[in-house]
RNA sequence: GCCGGAGUGGCGGAAUGGCAGACGCGAUGGACUCAAAAUCCAUUGAGGUAUAACCUCGUGUGGGUUCAACUCCCACCUUCGGCACCA
């Protein structure tokens, strides 16, 4: 094996010096690359440096190519761990989370990922939360931020809300508990407002950001287009409006059903009867009682409670019974369903427990739908019959005519509704952003004036971490109580923190320019570098950071603080690597023990060899099963280029190609293939970085075993596989540069050319196949004729005594591909 | 249940209509060595008494399109992700 430590620490040392990842503050050619920051537990494991060694190869291949870049990196610093820690090891989280900080950043550095440190961000620091606070009062500005009483998701043992995109299952995704539903008043960003653009603008990245998280968005989204109607309750006058994207079965409502936390059940309560008033309100408290889980693994069995209130169909005047059922969510629609048994499996299942009677209005074409022999319901296309004036309608068109005739009678009108709610950001916890606003008695909620920014969190011996179920700064009278902005009275903070995802919603823009002291970022350097050319981190953040960053990046495109020129996406390309997982494909984690360490590897092997083995393993967006073994593949093969190139040409003249020998001009033009297979493979709309490194060994492979320093062409091909190599194996690529007398550093020079004619293959093997067959092959050069093909076909006994004396119907010549002949 | 991805030697993978298995790991044999490690060379999909030549089969299964299918189409199986009473 080569020295690595050597080489790997005198680059290390070198290149502190000469500063070469710095950001070039006038780009011509930019290139902002962006890998997804870190949560900073403590360990950089496998898994990371994954991620970052896919983003340094690309800096690498992107600087070679005279790109201007930006590669930053920091910290998602705020969170509950660093609060848990502090309750378990009575380490402040500060304390606890600036440690791990170093730790993480100590590793990274080791792993000599391109980063320009001086960049680098931590959330939990005052200049930066100073600004997502800012961020939190432009949302408010622009009416996107409101509060709102409502049943949230709650974990019990974090002793928090949750929002939707941090349940996961039922449960909460730090802590496994399960998550339970309060009613409490919380502050949630209005997401809902920028929702049709955030479905719309997806066609954008099509193509440029993988196929499966714009699914999953497009999922998480949910539009559903259908139509709204109302239903008066009977002796009331209140409306019951209900949603459905099945307007063609209105004539089939046989009952209402309403979710038991419903807003609307506010209303309808002092209607109901003080006989029912008991058992209904009994009905709703177990009903809220029940976990997520519990009401999904009960789902067959649906259950509800007669209201003993009627509504009426506002299409026929019939009155039907108006249930409250837990299987209607409260916060999808209206809250409540028009219940169509016949049409609508749910529907059906609760109509069969209660026996609700089931009205037919779809007929399918080939058979006879009767209500009493129905087993499920019918819930495809047909033509609509009991429908009054629709009979005969088929359902499809009935949909939009439903809704037409509803909009002139002033009953209903088209609504489209979406899966997606709003941003609820309001977290009951230290560890976090404080919500810069006041709560005035006279002047009611106040915003905090941008210029007393930031809301300092208290000092961490004035809390008390231990969760009570609120917030641990509402017990802090030094944080709580203060002035109102307004009236200059009396009045309290408000003691929520922000969502950790509210901070990393932007932090790609603190980077443009993260010393400033005025603003979150100046214009003139969003300009400089926005959009994302290419941001490449894990698919679990599909439905939750990235869209939680494309919808404030278009919230703040359109206050003006993202200039126009910049776009309203925040990343052009996407780019999932795949996880890192154990040789029996179990997820790395500390408590299973099999953690594989970066550090432990470099010192074993190097650092270059690591990359090369991990890069080499598979396409970087598959997962990979790491296994010791083929770490010695990387080894081997750079071992071999040291000893290869690892020595000073005897001569630097690059040889006339008039020159070369047969043998000699075979190499070159191998070589100009590899610049050119190896190339196209780095480039990073490809990123094949596995097939890249098996171009470079297999060229190694063609090399004649004397091949050394003497040789005509060994400066030409030394020098152009190093360029080649530096930015999978950068350490080792840059040690023989400099050998091979560059005093210049192998990143600031180019990357190798290819010529045309060198790298086309004149001369190919390809396949003959009789009738379809392969029978044998023959040398061909890839423009020849067809006749040329079957004339070398012909002269091969072993492929000619197939086809030899019979007819030839058909031949198939493909140049430098195939020779396909059909005979009768 | 719905949506999406994947299924190729002993293993990781390559080939996106044109010689399936590039490249690497492992394995076997050989060279070097007192020996081992390292290194180098050769062989390595299965089968046909088979490392001369040759033939047959072979990319989850069954059909189809095509001169030609790992690749395209249809149905199914397995598996991994996401969503999951969204009306």
């Amino acid at each position: 094996m080569y020295d690595f430590a050597k080489i790997e620490q005198k680059w290390h040392r070198k290149w502190s010096e000469q500063n070469i990842y710095n950001t070039p503050d006038n780009p011509t050619k930019k290139f902002y690359l962006l890998e997804m920051y870190a949560y900073p537990s403590g360990d950089i494991h496998i898994g990371h440096f994954r991620n970052y060694g896919v983003g340094d190869t690309v800096w690498r291949y992107l600087r070679m190519n005279g790109y201007d870049l930006l590669h930053p990196f920091g910290w998602d610093a705020f969170g509950l761990p660093a609060e848990q820690a502090a309750i378990k090891h009575g380490l402040p989280p500060r304390e606890w989370t600036i440690k791990n900080i170093e730790t993480g950043k100590k590793t990274i550095q080791e792993l000599g990922i391109s980063y320009d440190w001086d960049r680098e961000i931590r959330t939990c620091e005052p200049d930066y939360y100073k600004w997502t606070q800012w961020v939190f009062l432009k949302l408010y500005q622009a009416g996107l931020v409101y509060r709102d009483t409502s049943t949230v998701n709650w974990c019990p043992s974090c002793k928090t809300v949750l929002a939707n995109e941090q349940i996961i299952g039922g449960k909460c995704w730090r802590c496994d508990s399960i998550v339970e539903k309060r009613e409490l008043e919380q502050w949630f960003i209005k997401i809902t407002d920028y929702v049709q653009r955030l479905l719309d603008d997806l066609d954008k990245l099509e193509g440029k950001w993988p196929q499966n998280i714009i699914t999953m968005q497009r999922n998480w989204i949910g539009r559903s287009e259908g139509g709204e109607f109302d239903f008066p309750i009977d002796g009331t006058d209140i409306i019951l409006p209900i949603f459905t994207t099945r307007p063609d079965t209105i004539y089939g409502v046989t009952f209402m059903s309403v979710a038991p936390d419903a807003k609307i059940m506010k209303k309808i309560l002092p209607y109901i009867s003080t006989d029912r008033q008991n058992a209904i309100g009994e009905y709703i408290k177990t009903a809220l009682n029940r976990t997520e889980i519990e009401r999904s693994t009960e789902s067959s069995e649906k259950d509800g409670v007669f209201t003993g209130l009627y509504a009426i169909n506002p299409f026929d005047g019939e009155k039907v019974q108006i249930w409250v059922a837990d299987y209607v969510l409260a916060s999808y629609g209206t809250g409540a369903v028009m219940a169509v048994p016949a049409h609508d499996q749910r529907d059906f299942e609760f109509a069969k427990k209660y026996n609700i009677p089931i009205k037919v209005v779809i007929q399918p074409k080939n058979t006879q739908l009767n209500p009493d022999e129905m087993t499920e319901a019918y819930t495809d296309t047909g033509i609509m019959v009991n429908s009054k004036l629709f009979d005969g309608t088929f359902s499809t068109d009935g949909i939009g005519k439903v809704i037409e005739y509803a909009s002139q009678k002033g009953i209903g009108r088209k609504k489209i509704t979406y899966r997606l709610r709003d941003w609820l950001i309001s977290r009951q916890r230290y560890w976090g952003a404080p919500i810069p606003m006041v709560h005035c008695d006279k002047c009611g909620t106040v915003p905090v004036p941008e210029e007393q920014l930031p809301v300092l969190l208290p000092q961490e011996d004035k809390v008390d971490f231990i969760p009570k179920g609120r917030s641990p700064l509402s017990d802090v009278p030094e944080f709580v109580d203060v002035k109102c902005p307004k009236c200059g009275g009396p009045a309290k903070r408000d003691t929520d923190t922000m969502d950790t995802f509210v901070c990393s919603s932007w932090y790609y823009l603190r980077y443009l320019d993260p010393h400033n002291e005025h603003q979150a970022f100046a214009q003139s350097e969003a300009k400089k570098w926005l959009p994302i050319d290419l941001y490449i981190g894990g698919a679990e953040h599909a439905t939750g950071h990235l869209i939680y960053s494309r919808f404030v990046h278009k919230v703040l495109f359109d206050l003006g603080y993202i200039p126009k020129e910049c776009g309203d996406e925040p990343a052009k390309r996407l780019f999932n690597h795949g996880m890192v997982l154990d040789e029996h494909g179990d997820v790395m984690s500390k408590s299973k023990g099999n953690v594989i360490s970066p550090g432990k590897l470099i010192e074993k092997i190097g650092i270059d060899a690591t990359r090369v083995a991990m890069l080499f393993f598979a396409p970087p967006e598959k997962e990979i099963l790491w296994s010791e073994s083929a770490v010695k593949g990387a080894v081997r093969f750079l071992t071999r280029v040291e000893s290869l190139f690892g020595k000073s040409p005897q001569s630097k003249e690059i040889p006339d190609v008039n020159s070369l020998t047969d043998s000699e001009m075979v190499m070159l033009k191998s070589l100009h293939r590899t610049i050119k297979r190896v190339g196209e493979d780095t480039r990073p709309d490809r990123m094949q970085f596995n097939t890249a490194i098996a171009g470079l060994m297999e060229f190694l492979n063609i090399l004649p075993q004397d091949f050394g320093p003497e040789h005509k062409l060994y400066y030409t091909v030394a020098d152009n596989f190093v360029r080649l190599l530096a930015p999978f194996a950068p350490f080792i690529a840059e040690e023989l540069n400099e050998k091979l007398g560059f005093d210049k550093n192998v990143f600031t020079r180019n990357y190798p050319k290819y010529n045309e004619n060198l790298a086309k293959i004149d001369e190919i093997e390809i396949g003959v196949q009789i009738n379809g067959k392969l029978r044998g092959t023959i040398n061909i050069s890839t423009d020849a004729s067809q006749q040329t093909a079957l004339e070398l076909a012909s002269s091969d006994s072993k492929i000619s005594k197939w086809f030899e004396g019979k007819a030839i119907r058909k031949v198939i010549y493909i140049e430098g591909k195939i020779l396909n002949i059909i005979t009768k």
